[in-house]
DNA sequence: CTAATAGTGTCTATTAGACAGTATGTT
DNA sequence: AACATACTGTCTAATAGACACTATTAG
């Protein structure tokens, strides 16, 4: 095969600097869970799972809902990029962060190239102050279309959530320092969207968590113990590779 | 946080083509199984997992093995820049290959920014014609020095596929079209690295392979039946993001 | 007392681990 | 016959699914 010969001369004298340049950015895709009041003293409050999102003031894709993100900057790694990225819409320092993919598509962006690594990263919703940031339910943006080729971005991090949660402790990071099993095992079914059964829950994640002497007060049903996670320390964070 | 405001203001204003380039580039980890000759009539040819390397013969870390490699071009997508040079290295056109993980440190190339986007492809040692490359086994490589950052790339790599031999049928991208159920059973044990009994593991493959008529020949025992992958069809090559 | 949720006990089905025992081609 | 590997049968252990039953609070 003489095109092989070819191409590998032609790659070993490509100078990358010879070409207009290709930028990368970061795009942060934060889940976090919301809780709501319940509409009667019986009943509980519903959770959401939702996407921290920015409505875009300029064009192209003004007026859309994008995630937030920012340029690779010469002097720091990617996961830095995701750091300053993340504590500039969040303003939370220490919240979990991993690497998702590496999107490319030559057209993503109409301006220019622009090759995104996204990231995800997991919030207790409730925590977190956010800037000029929204939180969207995902059954709302699964409606929405957004800028860029964030909707594929999405569906790809909610597809690894929904992948990583079975044989890591991904979820509580999302999770308040205490929280009952009934509202953990809410959260399971919304990302797996799939109704699991309260005694064999209750079984499999025994072991990732203590219990605390404290219980949920004031609602028409019997209380519920409040849990804590085992693993909360030093775990958090994007590790440099 | 004031920080916060100004580092958005920056951002904002940022424009990437003012900055010296970042350069992306796509290295790529091939597995391969390779078969030798039984050293005696009885016994049976040993397997190895390999990497396709290639020996650099400039500078910097020449003379090092590094993982094949490339740029991406303006015009092509990340995933066609990485089935472009598997074809450059290996010759074959439809294999196996998907995105890894991206790496973005700082100086993990000495010459400039180069941020690389890793795939891994798997591929039957035996039907790759291979250039300039060379199949290394995996125990050489865990005691060798790499060129650039490679070796953390195929910890990485060696770790993804690891974790997706058991719930993917990514294996059977490495395996011949015809196998028999213990030269696949010592393949997860080489990546697995630990011995698996040969009931429980033909128990859990049985769906996923089909029985032929033929046998094994020419060994001084029993002979071996020969076994096709349920799923050859339609699953190769990468998915565009 | 009632509605609504919290939590337990237990039976069954499925799957994984262990290991003995049988089968077969080459020299 | 003997070796080395191929393959099967079966017992046991661990885990998941199903579901009935008990517990507890505010109003």
């Amino acid at each position: 095969m003489k095109r092989d010969i070819a191409e590998q001369k032609f790659l070993d004298e490509y100078d990358p600097s010879d070409y207009p340049p290709i930028a990368v950015a970061v795009d942060a895709v934060v889940f976090g869970i919301s809780r709501s009041a319940p509409d009667n003293y019986r009943k509980l409050g519903k959770q959401s799972l939702n996407i921290l999102l920015i409505r875009r003031s300029e064009y192209p894709f003004k007026n859309k809902l994008s995630l937030p993100g920012g340029f690779v900057l010469p002097d720091e790694t990617i996961d830095e990029t995701a750091k300053r990225v993340l504590k500039a819409k969040t303003g939370l320092n220490e919240i979990y962060c991993e690497q998702l993919y590496t999107f490319g598509n030559i057209n993503r962006d109409p301006r220019m190239r622009v090759i995104s690594c996204a990231y995800i990263a997991l919030v207790d919703a409730e925590k977190t102050r956010i800037n000029n940031a929204e939180w969207a339910p995902m059954d709302m943006i699964k409606n929405e279309e957004l800028a860029f080729d964030h909707s594929a971005i999405i569906m790809e991090a909610l597809k690894r959530l929904r992948g990583k949660i079975n044989y890591t402790d991904i979820v509580f990071h999302m999770m308040p320092e205490k929280f009952t099993i009934s509202q953990l095992q809410e959260i399971y079914q919304t990302i797996l969207e799939k109704e699991l059964l309260p005694a064999a829950f209750r079984r499999t994640i025994a072991h990732k968590i203590t219990q605390t002497d404290e219980f949920t007060h004031n609602a028409g049903h019997r209380p519920s113990r409040l849990y804590r996670w085992n693993g909360a320390d030093g775990e958090i964070t994007v590790e440099n590779r």
